[in-house]
DNA sequence: ATAATAGTGGGCGGTTGTGGGGGAAAGTGG
DNA sequence: CCACTTTCCCCCACAACCGCCCACTATTAT
């Protein structure tokens, strides 16, 4: 189960290092691409697999579906850590969440995911500022 | 899987570099042809064998049918990489697709796709603009 | 206190992408 | 059938980049 909040450096070649409790439940196979919000989404192979199973089976004649057929695997690039537990990040995607310098890194179970720092930030005050009965813990149903 | 975009030259003689991570995946016998919007597709050639087969199954007796098979296998083109792993391509594709100086290569898990640099602009602004519900992400379920 | 692990920085060699030359092959016209 | 032109393909060369590796520091565990 992949939880926590770390804060890492993108350096200037580009890496980050991927937080030593995260390595290994995500093995050596990993994909990263876009994630909804300006974020990056990093996926075990396994995982990536079968998302990309069912984007696979949108339909063709469907010009929204190409389109994001399209974006979502030109987006995505397979990675392994070196020997260090870093990850390269594709310019493509640096740019796309405007990553460089300091790098928020979260667990969300599944996958982790990483953020601009300022746009983590401002992603955690719009849910501290919520009422717990809207802001998620509703939809729990407790 | 091939995964990944890349920008790589269309050069005066009319070849492409195809990206050193594709080349292990695609072999060394490729087939070129149209694709769909304005792009030209690359399928290794277990994966055009294999829609050239779906495709010789239809009906010759409908009008439409004959079109499209006329039109795509006209269209294609079995090419192999040089030394420098970079394919030619035929005139009457670069001119369908509009390739010329920069190109992008994008890996689509199962085949690749060339484009105009400023056609694929296009093609991720129309999924960009979007909202997350109606874009695609939706079906992922995620 | 010592050792091990984690995160960061950077050097260096091999690979990749691009341009171009020269010979072979194919197409064209006499 | 032959000569000529054009296209194609193989090869070499070079520059930029990428990825592997080593080194240093800080933190944690023993």
């Amino acid at each position: 189960m992949l939880l926590g909040e770390f804060v890492h450096v993108l350096d200037s070649k580009g890496r980050v290092t991927v937080p030593a409790k995260f390595r290994a439940e995500l093995g050596t196979s990993l994909v990263v691409t876009r994630g909804i919000d300006r974020c990056l989404a990093v996926y075990p192979i396994s995982k990536w697999e079968q998302l990309a199973g069912q984007v696979s089976e949108l339909p063709l004649t469907d010009r929204q579906a190409r389109a994001f057929r399209r974006l979502l695997f030109a987006s995505a690039a397979d990675v392994s850590p070196d020997g260090q537990g870093r990850i390269l990040i594709p310019p493509p995607l640096r740019e796309y969440a405007h990553l460089d310098g300091e790098v928020v890194v979260a667990g969300l179970s599944t996958h982790i995911e990483l953020w601009d720092t300022e746009a983590w930030e401002g992603e955690r005050e719009r849910i501290e500022g919520m009422d717990p009965e809207i802001n998620g813990w509703a939809v729990l149903g407790i």
